[in-house]
DNA sequence: GCAACTGACAACCATTTGGTTGCACGTGGA
DNA sequence: TCCACGTGCAACCAAATGGTTGTCAGTTGC
């Protein structure tokens, strides 16, 4: 099966949840999610820190795969990679599942004595 | 409409994703979704780190809301609290939705000329 | 062509973070 | 009762992080 050490996916979502824990960071994922893809000037317009602590936070994300970027003349323009956030939804939604068979196999252990 | 003003609540996400986003933590998590409620030594145990390290590990998710502890005799006993993985969860819908929204904008703003 | 805009890169700084060791305290079993 | 075990707290340290300013190079538009 494919799926037999999910430890190796898990250790790479790290990354991920890390990209997405940082407030600023976040609010530059929110403004793309409701604005679509933008440049680092109009991200910077719409964050209180400078233009090279934003362009630092987009390559951050860049490298956990978590937003892309392309030249459009002087601009780089940004946008969410959507697959990453599946990534990171699938690797939540298995710790729940496990967790929930985790919880009945307690529950059965303590009817059964 | 209580969900008026997603800021707010993504702002509070970001902590619960900086929990997660530690390759430690993360197996950590991993390990309680699996076995079930673990105290300190037996995480310990499954990871290579000290006790004291993954005491603070602890710490930090519990201050995230991401597990919680009770006392049992001498050891206190850790298991992970499913409703922040479920906001986090609900974080990532959100921005993806927005985003396919955002792109359907785009590509009708596209045509539309 | 030149000034203004946009972005990349580098140096630097303060704070946080992830880790360690050491010590003190409470609990439980022989 | 006493010793081993499990935990919490504090001090400490190196590295990463989030931010700044400054400088340089490529685009754009007047």
């Amino acid at each position: 099966m494919s799926t037999k050490r999910p430890e190796l996916r898990l250790k790479a979502s790290a990354p991920i949840f890390a990209a997405l824990g940082d407030e600023t960071r976040l609010r530059l994922v929110i403004f793309l999610s409701a604005a679509g893809p933008s440049s680092t000037a109009t991200l910077t317009a719409n964050v209180d820190v400078t233009r090279q602590a934003v362009a630092k936070h987009l390559r951050v994300m860049k490298e956990a795969g978590l937003v892309s970027s392309v030249y459009q003349g002087r601009d780089s323009v940004w946008q969410i990679e959507p697959s990453q956030l599946e990534e990171a939804q699938r690797c939540i939604e298995l710790i729940s599942s496990r967790w929930d068979q985790a919880l009945d196999r307690l529950r059965a252990m303590v009817e059964q004595e």
